[in-house]
RNA sequence: GCCUAAGUGGCGGAAUAGGUAGACGCACAGGACUUAAAAUCCUGCGGGUGUUAAAACCCGUGCCGGUUCAAGUCCGGCCUUGGGCACCA
C-alpha cells in the first residue's frame, strides 16, 4: 500500500467535505480543544509540535465521533524578534518572511492530517486581528489600567538597543558581547498587580493541573505581614518597612534600605557621603540578574544614621545594601539576623549583634515542672575528626557534655566548667554559640519533670592534656571520642538539636516560643504575629499588609515587528488615545529600519508615520513608536477563534456564550507561568468591563513533555540531533509518526527520540493492514473476541481522556495481536479496531475501512462498550504464604470466601509451604488475592 | 538556596483504589519459511542458586529506616538527575 497516496487522498477528502469545520450554531454540545499556536520560525515544524498537536487531535477526533461539536483551531503567533532580525539583515519587510514560514508550517501540519478547522485560521500579524489587540489596549487605557512609567531596561551601548532579560543573560549582550548597562526608559505599563488577588482566587474556577496552579501561585507570590514605621533618630524623618515577621520586632538589630531608597540622600551623614555614593553608583550599573549573581557575598554600607526600634526605642544602625530590592514591599527592611537567613549572613559579615527572640521547643511539657538553665557543649578534635561524647550506657545512652548553670555563672563559664569536671579537658577554643532551645524532660534519677532553657556551644580542642575528672558519686559513664557517623547514636532530642545547630550555623526560622520580647514572651509564632500587629495598629506604628511579588506588566517594546500602540503624544494635550474607528493602526510598509541611536523603536525614524494629528486638538503630534510585547496577541487569541471573521467586535458575546470557554488547553511547561497568567489577566479585565461571559475562559490546562534527541538531550542544530518531521513523514508516513509520538512514553514526561522504536510502530501499522485479509462477511463480534473488544473500547476511551496515549496504543496492539491469532475476523470486529485507532492514525484507518465497504469513519459514531462484557467470569488470583507468592488459583468472579480458601489450600506449592505449620491467619481479598500467614 | 517533576530490565516504558512487578514495544539470541536476503511466523529474554529437563528457592522498582497480612505505590530521612524561580523581607 502506498501510504503517501492514501494520506493525500484522505487529506483532500476531509478538506472537500469540510469535515472539521466547527459550526457556531450547532445543536450538538460544544467542545473547544486548544493547542498553543506556534511562532512560525524559519526552522519549520518541530517533532515536539507533532506530539502535542497529535495528542489534542486524537481527542478532537474521538469527541467528534462521540457527538460533540468540536472546535480545534490553529493560527500563528507571528510577531517577534527573529523575524525582525531577519528582515533588518535582508532589507525586506518581516511580513514577507512570516508569510513564507507560515506556508511551510501549514503544509507540514496538513501533511500530518491534523483535524484543524482551517476556516478559522489567522495570524496575530493580520491587521484584521491586531486591530482588536489595539482596540483592547485602548480599553485598558480608558479604564485607567494602562499608564506610562519610568523603568530601568537592559541597554547595550554598542548595539544601541534595548535587550530582553534573555538576550542580556549574564550582564552581557548576546549579540556583540559588550557589557549591558541599566537605562531608565518611559514605558507603557498595565496594572496587572491590581488583579493579583483575583488571579489567585480565579484558580479555584479552573481545572488546571496541580503543578500549573502552583506555578501561578508562586508567580503571584502572595505574602501576609505588616508595614512598620521606624523613626530616624534625631531627625523628623521616618521610613516604613514591610515584614512578614512582625513577631520578631524585638530581635531587630539594624535596618537596611535599598540603595535607591529616596531617604538615603537625606539621612546619610557627612562622613559617610562619599562611601554611600560610590556604593549606589556601583549598584546602578548592575541589573537585577547581576545583583543576584554577585551577591553570594553580602555587601552594604553603614550610612551613619540610626533608627529607633518602635517597640523598645533601641537605637539601631541603618545600612544600605542591594539585597534589599526597591521594587518589592517598601524598599526597606528591618533586619532580624537571629531569624532570617539573609539578615544573618549580613550581620555576620558586618559584625552586627544577633538577638534571639524565638526558641525552639523540644520534648513534651508537663504540668509540674521545675525550671532551670543549662548548657550542652560539643567538643571537636580537628586532628582526628572526632567528637567528645559521654556514654551513659543504660542510664541515657550517648550524649554530649551537659549541665546546669550555677548561680552567678554565665552559660559559657558553665560549659567550660562542665567539660573540665566531666572529661578533664580544659584547653578549648570557642567556635560558636547556638540558639537557645526550650526543652522539656523527665529526669529518672531525680524523679522530676524539668523545663530547661539550654544554650549550646561548639568548641575546638586545642591540645589533648587531660586532668582528672571531678565526678559526683552517682555519676557513672565513659568518656568517648567518636567519629561523625557514630553521632547518629545520639537520640536525645535536645542534644541532637544542639548538634544540628552547631554543625549548620544560621538563622532559626522555625516556630517555637518567644523570649526577650516583653508582651510576646511565651507566645508561638502565629499568635505573636497577630498580637504584634494588633499592638502596632493600636499604637499607630504600623498596620497589617499583604504584598505580592507580581508586578505590573511592562507593555512597551522598542521593536518594529509588533502591534503599534495606538497612542498619540500631543505637545498640548499630552497622551491621547487614537479614535477607535481609526484602527487598525498599521505598521508602515517599508523595508529599511535600522535601530535608532537612542534606543527607541525603529519606527521612530519613519517620520511619515510618526507625525500625525492630535485627535483632540488637531494640532501636530507624534505617534507612540513602541510596540506591544509578544504576549499581547497570544493573551486573547482563543477568544478570536470562537468568532474569527467578526468585523464589528473582537468576538460576539453570542459566539463566546455558545463555546463558553476553552475546555482543554495544551501547551509547554515553559508557558504555564507567564503566558497563562497574562491571558487570564486579560480575560478577567475584559470580564470586568462586560465583554466576555466568564471570568475564567480556560477550564483545563495540561502540559506535555519535550521530545528530546536520541542522546537524551534537547534537540538543537549545534548538537546535530534534530529530527525533521518532513523526513519521517516521507519515509514512514504520517500515521506511523503520529503513532510513534503517542507511544513513545508518558505524555507529560520528556522522551528521547528513537528511530528503532518508530520502526516498531510501522510494523504495527502493517500488521493492521494484513488483518484485512482475515475479514469475513459476518457481522457482530465472535465469542472469542467479544470480551476483549469491549475491554479495549473502554480502555482506549478512558486513556484518550486521561492522556494515556501510550497505553491506549498498547491495548490496541494487544487487540490486533488477538485478531492475528484468529483464522478469521468479522467485519464489525475489524471496523471497531479501525475506529479505535483512527484518532491517532486517521489516514490508513479510513482507507482500510473504505476497502471493506464501511461508512467513512469521520461520519461514524464512536463504538460503545457494555460494562458487563468487560468483566471476566473466571479470574486467576495469587495465593501468598507469609506475603510471598506461592501459586495461583482460578476462581469464579465473586466466588464465596470459603471456597476460595479451600482452593488456595489445595494448591500444590501452597500445600508444601503450609505443611506442618500452624496457620495463624488467612486473608482473602475477594477477586484479588489470598494471603496465608503461618508460623 | 527555594519550588517542582522524576529515578523500575540492555532501551522506551506498564502497573486507574496498597494486592501475581516488568503489560506493550524496541534491541538481542535461537528456530521455521527462503537458493539467499528482506518481510513474516514461532520460542526465549531482570539477576542468581538449582535441575538431564522441569519443579522449586533466593535477591530485585535510587539509598536507609518505618507502617502493613501485603509497599514501585503510604510515612520519615537521605542521594542523584531534569525543569522553573532567583536575596520578595
Amino acid at each position: 500500500m502506498n501510504f503517501k497516496e492514501i494520506e493525500e487522498k484522505w487529506q483532500k477528502r476531509w478538506e472537500e467535505k469540510k469535515v472539521f469545520e466547527a459550526k457556531n450554531n450547532s445543536s450538538k454540545p460544544p467542545y473547544y480543544i486548544l493547542v498553543e499556536f506556534p511562532y512560525p520560525s524559519g526552522a519549520g515544524l518541530h517533532v515536539g509540535h507533532v506530539r502535542s498537536y497529535t495528542a489534542q487531535d486524537a481527542l478532537a477526533r474521538m469527541k467528534r465521533m462521540q457527538g460533540f461539536n468540536v472546535l480545534y483551531p490553529m493560527g500563528w503567533d507571528a510577531f517577534g524578534a527573529p523575524a525582525e532580525q531577519y528582515a533588518i539583515k535582508n532589507h525586506i519587510h518581516p511580513k514577507e518572511a512570516v508569510k513564507a514560514n507560515i506556508k511551510t508550517f501549514k503544509r507540514q501540519m496538513q501533511s500530518l492530517g491534523f483535524s484543524f478547522d482551517w476556516s478559522r485560521e489567522f495570524s496575530t500579524t493580520d491587521p484584521e486581528y491586531y486591530k482588536w489587540t489595539q482596540w483592547q489596549f485602548l480599553q485598558f487605557y480608558k479604564h485607567n489600567m494602562a499608564y506610562k512609567a519610568c523603568v530601568p531596561v537592559n541597554w547595550c551601548p554598542t548595539c544601541k538597543t534595548v535587550l530582553s532579560n534573555e538576550d542580556a543573560a549574564g550582564g552581557v549582550c548576546e549579540r556583540c558581547g559588550s557589557k549591558v548597562i541599566q537605562k531608565e526608559k518611559s514605558q507603557w505599563m498595565l496594572r496587572m498587580s491590581d488583579y493579583a488577588e483575583d488571579l489567585l482566587k480565579g484558580l479555584e474556577d479552573t481545572n488546571f493541573a496541580e503543578k500549573v496552579k502552583l506555578g501561578q501561585i508562586n508567580w503571584i507570590g502572595k505574602s501576609e505581614g505588616a508595614n512598620v514605621t521606624f523613626k530616624v533618630a534625631d531627625t523628623d524623618y521616618e521610613f516604613v518597612v514591610y515584614t512578614t515577621r512582625p513577631d520578631t520586632l524585638f530581635g531587630v538589630t539594624y535596618c537596611v534600605l535599598s540603595p535607591e531608597h529616596e531617604l538615603v540622600s537625606k539621612i546619610t551623614t557627612k562622613e559617610k557621603e562619599k562611601e554611600v555614593k560610590e556604593y549606589q553608583s556601583a549598584c546602578a550599573l548592575k541589573n537585577e540578574m547581576e545583583r543576584t549573581e554577585l551577591n553570594k557575598e553580602k555587601t552594604g554600607v553603614f550610612i551613619g544614621s540610626y533608627a529607633m526600634n518602635p517597640v523598645n526605642n533601641t537605637k539601631i544602625p541603618i545600612y544600605i545594601s542591594d539585597y534589599v530590592l526597591s521594587s518589592y514591599g517598601t524598599g526597606a527592611i528591618m533586619a532580624v539576623p537571629a531569624h532570617d537567613e539573609r539578615d544573618y549572613e549580613f550581620a555576620k559579615k558586618f559584625n552586627l549583634p544577633i538577638t534571639q527572640v524565638l526558641e525552639e521547643v523540644t520534648g513534651k511539657s508537663h504540668a509540674d515542672e521545675t525550671k532551670k538553665n543549662s548548657i550542652v557543649a560539643i567538643v571537636y578534635d580537628e586532628e582526628k575528626d572526632e567528637y567528645l561524647t559521654i556514654n551513659w550506657h543504660k542510664q541515657g545512652g550517648r550524649l554530649f557534655v551537659g549541665g546546669t548553670i550555677h548561680d552567678g555563672e554565665t552559660p559559657l563559664e558553665c560549659a567550660l566548667r562542665e567539660i573540665k569536671e566531666e572529661t578533664g579537658y580544659s584547653s578549648l577554643e570557642l567556635v560558636c554559640e547556638t540558639p537557645k532551645v526550650n526543652h522539656h524532660y523527665y529526669a529518672y534519677n531525680k524523679e522530676k519533670y524539668f523545663n530547661i532553657e539550654c544554650t549550646g556551644f561548639l568548641f575546638k580542642l586545642k591540645n589533648h592534656n587531660q586532668e582528672a575528672q571531678e565526678l559526683d558519686d552517682d555519676e557513672s559513664f565513659d568518656v568517648e571520642w567518636v567519629s561523625k557517623t557514630t553521632l547518629s547514636e545520639i537520640k536525645d532530642e535536645l542534644h541532637a538539636k544542639i548538634l544540628e545547630y552547631a554543625t549548620n550555623p544560621g538563622a532559626m526560622i522555625g516556630d517555637g516560643i518567644h523570649i526577650n520580647s516583653e508582651f510576646l514572651d511565651g507566645l508561638d509564632k502565629k499568635s505573636a504575629i497577630d498580637t504584634m500587629i494588633k499592638w502596632l495598629e493600636d499604637n499607630q506604628l504600623g498596620e497589617r499588609k499583604v504584598n505580592y511579588k507580581m508586578r505590573d506588566w511592562i507593555f512597551s517594546r522598542q521593536r518594529f515587528w509588533g502591534e503599534p500602540i495606538p497612542m498619540i503624544h500631543c505637545p498640548k494635550c499630552g497622551w491621547v488615545p487614537m479614535d477607535e474607528k481609526d484602527l487598525p493602526l498599521l505598521l508602515p510598509d517599508v523595508a529599511e529600519y535600522e535601530p535608532t541611536d537612542t534606543g527607541e523603536s525603529p519606527l521612530a525614524k519613519i517620520t511619515d508615520w510618526v507625525n500625525c494629528q492630535c485627535p483632540k486638538c488637531h494640532g501636530a503630534a507624534k505617534r507612540e513608536t513602541d510596540t506591544m510585547p509578544n504576549w499581547a496577541g497570544s493573551s486573547w487569541y482563543f477568544l478570536r477563534f470562537m468568532d474569527p471573521h467578526n468585523t464589528k467586535e473582537f468576538a460576539s458575546m453570542d459566539a463566546m456564550k455558545y463555546w463558553n470557554r476553552v475546555d482543554w488547553y495544551n501547551g509547554g511547561m515553559e508557558h504555564t507561568a507567564r503566558h497563562l497568567l497574562y491571558a487570564r489577566f486579560w480575560v478577567q479585565f475584559l470580564y470586568n468591563i462586560g465583554l466576555v461571559p466568564n471570568k475564567e475562559m480556560i477550564w483545563k490546562r495540561i502540559s506535555h513533555g519535550m521530545v528530546l534527541g536520541s542522546n537524551n538531550e534537547k534537540m538543537s542544530k549545534s548538537k546535530g540531533n534534530v529530527i525533521n518531521p518532513d523526513d519521517i513523514v516521507n519515509e514512514y508516513g504520517a500515521d506511523t509518526l503520529r503513532i510513534y509520538e503517542m507511544f513513545m512514553g508518558d505524555y507529560e514526561q520528556d522522551a528521547p527520540w528513537s528511530t528503532d522504536s518508530l520502526r516498531g510502530c510501522k510494523r504495527f501499522v502493517e500488521k493492521v493492514i494484513r488483518l484485512k485479509d482475515k475479514v469475513n462477511e459476518k457481522s457482530g463480534y465472535s465469542k472469542e473476541l467479544e470480551s476483549l473488544i469491549h475491554k479495549s473500547i473502554k480502555k482506549v476511551e478512558y486513556d484518550l481522556l486521561h492522556m494515556g496515549y501510550n497505553t491506549a496504543i498498547a491495548s490496541l496492539m494487544i487487540l490486533a495481536n488477538a485478531y492475528a491469532d484468529q483464522d478469521q475476523i468479522t467485519k464489525d470486529e475489524y471496523r471497531t479496531l479501525l475506529i479505535l485507532l483512527n484518532p491517532i492514525a486517521p489516514h490508513i484507518t479510513e482507507e482500510l475501512n473504505e476497502l471493506i465497504g464501511g461508512k467513512p469513519i469521520y461520519d461514524s459514531e464512536w463504538p460503545k462498550y457494555e460494562e458487563e462484557k468487560t468483566i471476566d467470569k473466571e479470574i486467576t488470583i495469587a495465593v501468598q504464604v507469609n506475603g510471598k507468592l506461592r501459586g495461583t488459583i482460578k476462581i469464579a468472579k465473586d466466588e464465596q470466601e470459603e471456597q476460595i480458601k479451600e482452593k488456595a489450600f489445595m494448591e500444590e506449592n501452597v500445600k508444601r509451604h503450609i505443611d506442618q505449620k500452624e496457620i495463624v491467619k488467612v486473608i482473602v481479598i475477594p477477586n484479588k488475592i489470598v494471603n496465608i500467614i503461618v508460623k
